[in-house]
DNA sequence: AATGTGACATACC
DNA sequence: TGGTATGCCACAT
């Protein structure tokens, strides 16, 4: 459990759906505001694991799909993030602060 | 063990 | 406004 990988996907599928939610919030929440690469190292990675990682709720810091041309589908990452009523627009969450999910404010108990 | 890597973020030209 | 450059650090080879 003190795999670093482990807890960023636990943080994202705690992601609630129809939310979003950055890298760097992510790696801030872990204590590594500064190592938001290794977020998006560990979706890169999620594929190799058996758990399931909603990584198309996961964006950058501009609210931007820019990791689905790792998804199986150019598509899917957009199409996931409309089937949960997220508005997407030019690869762009829809008042992406409005639903950005902050697990810090979120989770920090 | 050492080097390379990256789905970010920030700074600078 | 936008492309380029650098920091950052755990994982992969």
């Amino acid at each position: 459990m003190s795999d670093f990988f482990n807890d960023v996907y636990e943080v994202v599928m705690l992601i609630p759906k129809g939310r979003v939610t950055s890298y760097g919030a992510i790696a801030k929440y872990l204590g590594s505001a500064q190592s938001s690469r290794l977020v998006g190292y560990a979706m890169n990675a999620a594929h190799t694991h058996s758990k399931k990682i909603p990584a198309h709720r996961v964006v950058n810091r501009n609210g931007v799909l820019t990791g689905k041309h790792h998804f199986p589908s150019q598509n899917y990452m957009q199409l996931k993030l409309e089937k949960e009523g997220i508005k997407v627009v030019k690869d762009q969450i829809v008042d992406f602060k409005i639903l950005f999910w902050d697990p810090v404010k979120e989770i920090s108990l």
